[in-house]
Formats: C-alpha cells, structure tokens, sequence
DNA sequence: CTGTTAGCGCGTTCAT
DNA sequence: ATGAACGCGCTAACAG
C-alpha cells in the first residue's frame, strides 16, 4: 500500500491531479515547453507547484535521462589543504553548472580509490575526477579506455600514455624556475626532499626534473657525499650563470627523515644549503624532524600555497600551483566533454606555477 | 527505440535473460535472499554477473526504496582547511557505513547555501549536514522543524532554539582555559580578534565568554581606551590568581584590522598584550595587516589546528578543535538517527578543544 | 493545446 | 524454489 500520502513529498501525478490535468502537461512545464500551452492552465500549474510546494525528483529524472548531473570526485587524502582548494575550483564551476558533486576520500589506500570509483559508477556519475592515491595506473587507464564508461579526468595527476584529461603543474618549468633562484642566491647545494616518489607522477616528474637541472648545471653529489665541481660555463638549459650540487632525500618516516637530514648536513659542513620540499606536509615534517631547519641557517623552499608559507616560520619561498584553478580548469575540462560535446583529444594541461620569494631563501 | 544495447551497462533483465530466470530471482540474489534458491542456480547467476560485469544501479534502487544512502553536506567554504577537515572526519564514518557524499560548498553565501539545500534535497539525500554560513537561523529552524524532510545536523554551528543535532567545540571552555593561560604568562591586555561575529554562533559564543571572563578577571577596556583596574582577589570563576582587561576587536576588511590594532597598541604601549585570534585565517590576516605582530614583541593565539599553529611563525599558542573527530562525530550522530531509528532528543554537542603552547604566549 | 502509453532499472507482493 | 505484474517519479513519442 502507498504509504499515507500525507507526509510524502507531492510528485508529478499529485500536482497533475490537482491542476485537473495530465503529468505530462506537467512536465512541459517544468522544462519550459510552453510553446502551446495555454495561459491559463500554465498560471494554475505555477499556483499548484507554489502551493503543494512541489519539487521534481532528480532521481527520477535521472532514471530516464542519461545523465544524472552528477560528477563523481575521489580524492587521494581530503584533510591535506590543497584538496580543499581543489574542491573550491571544481565546486565553483560545477555549481555554474548545475552540477552536483559526489566526493569521496580515498584515505591515500589505492584499493580504497578502486572500490571508490566503482561506487560512484553505481551512483551514475556523468563524469569523475580523480585525484589518484598513485599505484593504481593500469586500473586507471584500463577504465579510461574502456568503453561504456563515462569521461575521467585526473587532477594533479597524470597518467601515460594520456588515455584522459589530465590537469597537472607545469612541475618540470616550476623546478627549473626554483633552481634558477637557488643558484641566484648562491646557494651550494639544493637537497629535494620528498615522500616515497615512486606512486605519484607529480613526485616522479619534480624529481627527474631536479636531477637533470643538477647534472645540467653543477655536480650532483654522490651517494657517500657531495663534492661540488664547479663549472664555470653556462650550460644549455638555463641562462642563469653558476653552479650547484643537489641529491633527492626520500624518506618514509620522520625518524628517516632526521638521520636523512643529519647525514647531508654533516657532508655539507661550510656550505650554503638549501632544502627543497615537495609539499606543505613534507615542510612540516622537516621542522618536526630537523627543528634546525627553522633556525635561519639553512634554506628552505617548498611547493606550497603561498598565504601558508608567506606566514611559516619566517616566511617560505614557494612554488604556488593555484589549486583552485587547477581544479576549475579540471571540471570545466571534463564539463565540456560531457555535456558540450567537446571530442578534442585528451590532453595533459600543464598549468605554470606561481614563485612566491620570501625570507627562507634570501636571508640565509 | 532503445539505444543499440551494445554499449549500455547491463541491467537486471539482462542478467535475467542470460541466466534463464526472472529479475525477481536476480533480485533476491543480490540481497543474499538465498533462502529457497538452488544452489545450482545460485552458481549461475553468479557466473553471469562476473561475465557481463553487471553492477546495479543505485539510483533505480534508490528510486524504489526510501533511501538513497546519500547524505548532503554544505561547507560555509570549504577553501578553509578547517572545513577538509571536517570532510575527513565524514567521510570516515560514512565510508564505513557505505553511505555516498554530496558536497556543496556556498561560498560564505546564505542565499547559495539555501539553494544548495534545495537541490540536495531534490537528489533526494536521506540526511544533511550543515556547516553554516551563518544568517539563515530561520530558514534552518523551519527546515528541521518541518516534517516530512529529512534529518539535519550542524557542524561548528549551532541554532537556538536546538532543534536539530548540533556538534560543536566547547568554545566557551576553550576560551577559558586559554584566557587562564594568559594570566598565568602575565599577560596584561587580550584582543579577541574576529571578523564580524552577528551571524556565526561559534563567534558569537567566543566573544561572549571572553567578555564574561574579563568581566571576572580584571577591567574590560572601555571603547575609548583600556585602563588595567587591577584587582587583587580571586574571582568566582577561575581558580587562577591575577587580572588581565580585554577587548573583542570585530573587523570587516585588512585597513579595519590594521586601524584597530594600531589603535590599540597605541593605548597599550608598554604592556604586555596578547592577540587571540578567531582562527587561522584570521591570524594570516593580522599578520599580514600588522606584520609587527611577528616580531615577538606581541602574544598570539587562536583556534587553530596544532599542525598548523606550530609552524607558523615562531610557534603559536593554539585551542586545537580536532575538526576530523568533529566530523565524525556529526556523521555518526546523524546516521544513527537515519539509518539505526535513534530518536533521542535533539541535543547541542559540544567537544573540548585542546590547549596547545608554542612560543608565542611564553617567549614574549 | 493536451492526454495516452510505454518504459528507465529495480523491488516486492502474491501466486504457484 | 521461482515468476508475473505492478509501481517508484519522471519523460518522450505518438495521437488527437
């Protein structure tokens, strides 16, 4: 039996009974056909929905249609700050739109990120916007290429081949960009500093990227200890005119990261030294480990947001990537796909990051 | 005509069709109904769900049943690290209880957050979680006292009267003990610095217990110009010996600040004044309005996450609020409610934040 | 200008 | 042990 219609919100055939006319008059109205509608029956229909306060079910919409107006979101960790920037962009143009948004943190957990993906294909996304936990490629591209399943574009992310959009940094120019800085201001030795690379394309491009601006512009230093072979001649690369060593600290534990630290802080005795960190986090997480590194004698610069490092510690240069507009640029991507037709190529979008200078870098 | 099958997900008939049974038998597989089914037949409809890649469609079952295991959740602006952690802490409970997140972010605006309720509620969500703006008291009260809509929760906000689950910090608690901290360190003068309070609770409930505290501790200062009444004795409320006068500077842009600071380190000069600030941001905004407040000359502090607070600047004085147990809890509050019939009154939840001391209040 | 009918994918009596 | 048939709320031919 039909639960006692008293509580149940109006649907379609209660506004259609009420007005004295059929659900599909209805439903004319509510998409605007009023192309041969009378003026009457539309003003009782207008009075009827004001009075029964009746609002049309998107589920049932969305049964019928093929599309549900839905994107679905998964995201590697949600309480790291850049998430939520990158939320902001996606929500501002999806709520332009008119699209809703299906979010899901993945808890860094790649099998979390597969169970995930498929949930929001059993939701009907028209659309998903996955910013990968890492480790899960072929998962990926196997779901990009197959057919029958909706657009995916990657946020901060790349996969190759490029089987989807995929909306990134430019890391590589960012790197250069720093490093360029870095020896501007005289600066020995440059330490990258990084959690496990490997997973994570973002990780992996900065470090290549790192390495070969370091082999192009100085001596890298070796596994048992840095020896800087200064060059006196530019190099192709860059116009920047100096030298610099650099090495990549990867580390999977703050305790890793101290001994990591202590170590390069011995071999680098009398130099001026620069640690470069991959992230906010991991700019904390140096503090916990190496509290040293606050004390003014080492460099320090990170991508990061600039209104959090303009105010950490004294003040940190940064590679500020705009998060917002990379997850608008994200949505609007993937949008126009969807719903606009567009069958341009898939793409990777690099987006330049933004240097911020501050103290950390020039007060050494 | 219905589209070329070919590249459509398969739907329960298919199964059917493949298998040689009827949807109803399908059906009762896939909720475990086993109960009379052969065990042969069993094997085959499992087989064919493997082989066709058969998901059901949670929106047709949605459409059938009461609830959709989606619960809608607004942020004020969801740009705030605060807010991702807030989501964290959802998103945690409802993974485990497989229930769907639609997010809407409203951009600090009450109409867009009124808007984005609507249309969650057009997605037919089985609950809400609502992160106010502020300035839509009524519309909430009516919303939660309406029946026939779906149960509703607020996060770091509250409405008066409570009519709906409220989880919040104990931020009159919070306040107190930082204000005992303050005493303790010697300090002469607080400023509890906001933007504008009227429309958020939580700033509401913060001002009000640090005038209250003031008022019991030593001598407000008075519009024109503080003047430190000392006062000798203990007062009622706090166990803490010493006085310290106070005020709540409210501004609505950077100049504001900036005036209002200057003003009062003008009448402060040479004693020993501490800014408490509403948030994060809001001490990003001092600092930047009033960069002198890094100097540490001056005392801060505010509601600000530890990981945050620790780092920034020299180390600041902060009542961590635990935003992911916060969200967490909500989430479970409000399932409870939906999922598992608790219907316990409505209460006003209030979490204690913790008292966390950086260098900001003891190296001054 | 409006109504009839069929069905989106699924769950659920009721019957067998 | 299994199916037929109806309906959830809505849309889209196809009539008239």
């Amino acid at each position: 039996m039909r639960q006692s219609k008293a509580n149940r919100k109006p649907s379609i055939a209660d506004v259609a009974a009420a007005v004295g006319v059929s659900k599909t008059t209805i439903s004319r109205y509510l998409h605007g056909k009023y192309d041969y509608m009378s003026a009457e029956t539309k003003e009782r229909i207008d009075a009827t929905i004001e009075e029964l306060g009746y609002r049309p079910n998107k589920m049932a919409q969305s049964l019928k249609a093929s599309n549900s107006h839905l994107i679905g979101v998964t995201i590697a960790n949600i309480s790291n700050p850049f998430s939520s920037q990158l939320l902001k962009g996606i929500q501002a143009e999806c709520r332009a739109r008119g699209i809703q948004l299906l979010v899901s943190d993945v808890d860094d957990n790649p099998a979390l990120e597969r169970a995930a993906i498929e949930s929001l294909l059993d939701s009907q996304v028209d659309g998903l916007i996955v910013n990968t936990a890492g480790d899960n490629d072929d998962y990926l591209t196997e779901f990009a290429t197959k057919d029958g399943n909706p657009p995916m574009a990657t946020l901060d992310r790349f996969i190759k081949p490029v089987v989807c959009d995929c909306i990134t940094t430019d890391n590589a120019a960012g790197v250069d960009e720093m490093l360029d800085h870095l020896v501007a201001q005289r600066f020995d030795h440059v330490v990258f500093v990084t959690q496990p690379a490997a997973a994570i394309t973002t990780r992996v491009t900065r470090v290549t990227a790192f390495r070969s601006y370091i082999a192009a512009h100085g001596a890298a230093a070796g596994a048992a200890g840095a020896a800087d072979i200064a060059g006196a001649a530019d190099t192709a690369t860059g116009a920047i005119s100096g030298t610099i060593s650099g090495e990549v600290l990867e580390y999977n534990d703050l305790a890793g990261l101290e001994t990591g630290l202590e170590r390069i802080m011995a071999e680098q005795a009398g130099r001026r030294v620069c640690l470069f960190s991959n992230n906010e986090d991991g700019m904390c997480d140096i503090f916990e480990a190496y509290p040293a590194a606050l004390d003014g004698h080492i460099g320090l610069c990170a991508f990061a947001t600039k209104r959090w490092a303009r105010y950490s510690g004294r003040g940190i240069t940064c590679l500020d990537q705009n998060p917002v507009r990379m997850g608008r640029t994200c949505a609007a991507k993937l949008a126009a796909r969807i719903y606009d037709g567009d069958d341009s190529p898939y793409e990777l979008l690099e987006l330049p990051a933004e240097l911020c200078i501050y103290a950390s870098t020039t007060e050494v």
